[in-house]
DNA sequence: ACTCGCGGGACGACCCGTTTTT
DNA sequence: AAAAACGGGTCGTCCCGCGAGT
């Protein structure tokens, strides 16, 4: 369902198309996931919220810098939209937009979303000597500039503005760490 | 129709209720919009650039500096949420995200949009000290970020992120303006 | 839709037999009936209940005692019966029974449908030498047990009983006439 | 089941509602039940013949003469009718108008079911020196009117009805023990 | 000439009664 | 004895044209 989420919408992912995308059959939905489309669509945003968390992780894990982590971010998302020539995006920004008026539960499962990716970077960010209130803003920052990044990035079909965005992301992240250390 | 868009996604905006809506018999919108839905929305996406650019031209007008510019923005996007109940948000992201895919028409209609608000800003940067390139960068990630922070905005239903952005946002612009007055 | 109702009952009658049989597209129906199902069947239920008014009417107007009245309406629910093979009956108990409950629009259809009729019979009976309040319990008797008696017969799929209660409705009815007569 | 089919008729009635009203995991119901819906409905048909059997046996063990047997069992009715305020009624009535078409045994259930009723009046009342045939036609009657008249008061949401053909009946029954015994 | 009532059918989500598997 | 799979069915609504009307 994520896919189909990506490239039509929430609500233009008809139920129709996912039982029959992933060969499974239309009672066995209202089985699995009771509530219907509302709960199937929360279980897929969770999905994809650790599916990033994951990423996330692993770019921490092997970056020296802060400044690092943003750069493995953008190049994970010009990957994904160019590899899918621009047909796929964040899920989460999806949901929120044309369900979360619908559905309360999904609302939460989208913001439960972008909160787990929010706290994973500012914990990250504070370990880098950031303190507490900057780290959770810059966080805030840097998840929700990249989201309003790749929807541009569709809009243009061009990558262009992600590497702008990392540029000023880089940018900043540079000038408050510079601005901590110059404080020892 | 903007203001279904904005509540219920591209897909989700029904002609029936966009006519109910509007007064207007539904027979007559393939009269006054050939194409029909998609022409239909790819007005409304024009309508709704203007009205952001006519806004960005006032606060432009009436700021002393960048930081201005994105507070009165901010402030704006506040009171639209607030006041809307975090029912309204940005048109252009909801038809980027659920339209371009389908309708060409629709994703030329949103790059344009988001590209009017990018020029716009770019320019007035310029204006005030900012080099080209990183007057372009800059005022892509402010649209950006704003238009990721308010679909965070409407998934948590406070408008706390737009704060954190705002302040992460005024403190890029016065590192950049202080290197540039460095310079002189 | 009178007859599927008749067959099938109301939440079996499906709009897909409907509009099937109608020779009609299903978004037609909503057009002609703005509230759908509901709305549908109670004007089915109206049509039901003029068309056996005026069969109640005719069969007045033939008749030279309550009692001939009682006899044609057997004569023609036997005639229903057996030319049907049993698949038809009254389409206001079937509605009554499966869908009062649901749709008060229905019930209500209902409600008078029955009155339109024993209201015709009561006033009849009036005509008749029959006292007022007398008349109006006699005719909701001869409905009612009419009604019954049709349910009945469909499960024995025999229209025996019918002439059973032919025959009781016919005694009271004249006992009742002589107690009147006696009076005079 | 039984309540379900008297609320929402047969078809109405799904085995969703019936295993989860009755705590009953769905898929044991074709253990149970071999031939599913339809045996299922059969039974609780059964199950309401004897109920309604029993509750005829009480009322003619006390009753002292066919009327209070009647008026008795419209007490039984109005106090059904009110208590569920309206929503219950003749469960056998439902199922043959919208299943006996479909199966044979169903439909047999109900022609059971509503003999075992008349059978069991009908020997009642030749006890009470009503000659045979005319018993089972005086039989036939009370149990088909009343369940017409369950029909028209559910439909008017009021038991007035009820009391209209409890005095009718009760009428029949007088001037038929009055022939009789003047026949002594 | 221009409007729009109405027709048109495919598809939306949801739930149905049933069978298969464990 | 019951969990899970199954797919065709439910009603309702979708976006879209045709052709009669003003």
């Amino acid at each position: 369902m994520l896919e189909l989420i990506q490239t039509q919408g929430y609500t233009g992912a008809g139920l129709n198309a996912v039982t029959e995308h992933a060969r499974v059959p239309k009672g066995s939905i209202y089985f699995h996931f009771p509530g219907g489309k509302a709960t199937l669509g929360a279980r897929a945003v969770e999905l994809a919220a650790q599916q990033l968390s994951d990423q996330l992780a692993e770019a921490m894990a092997n970056a020296e810098s802060p400044r690092d982590v943003v750069e493995s971010m953008v190049t994970a998302l010009i990957e994904m939209l160019v590899e899918s020539d621009y047909r796929l995006g964040c899920p989460v920004s999806v949901v929120t937009l044309d369900a979360s008026e619908r559905s309360e539960v999904l609302r939460t499962a989208c913001a439960v979303a972008f909160d787990s990716w929010i706290t994973t970077l500012a914990d990250y960010l504070e370990t880098q000597r950031h303190p507490r209130p900057q780290a959770w803003a810059m966080a805030t920052t840097i998840v929700t500039s990249l989201e309003g990044t790749v929807i541009l990035c569709r809009a243009h079909r061009s990558v262009e503005a992600l590497r702008d965005t990392a540029a000023v992301l880089g940018s900043i992240l540079d000038h408050a760490s510079s601005q901590t250390e110059a404080l020892r």
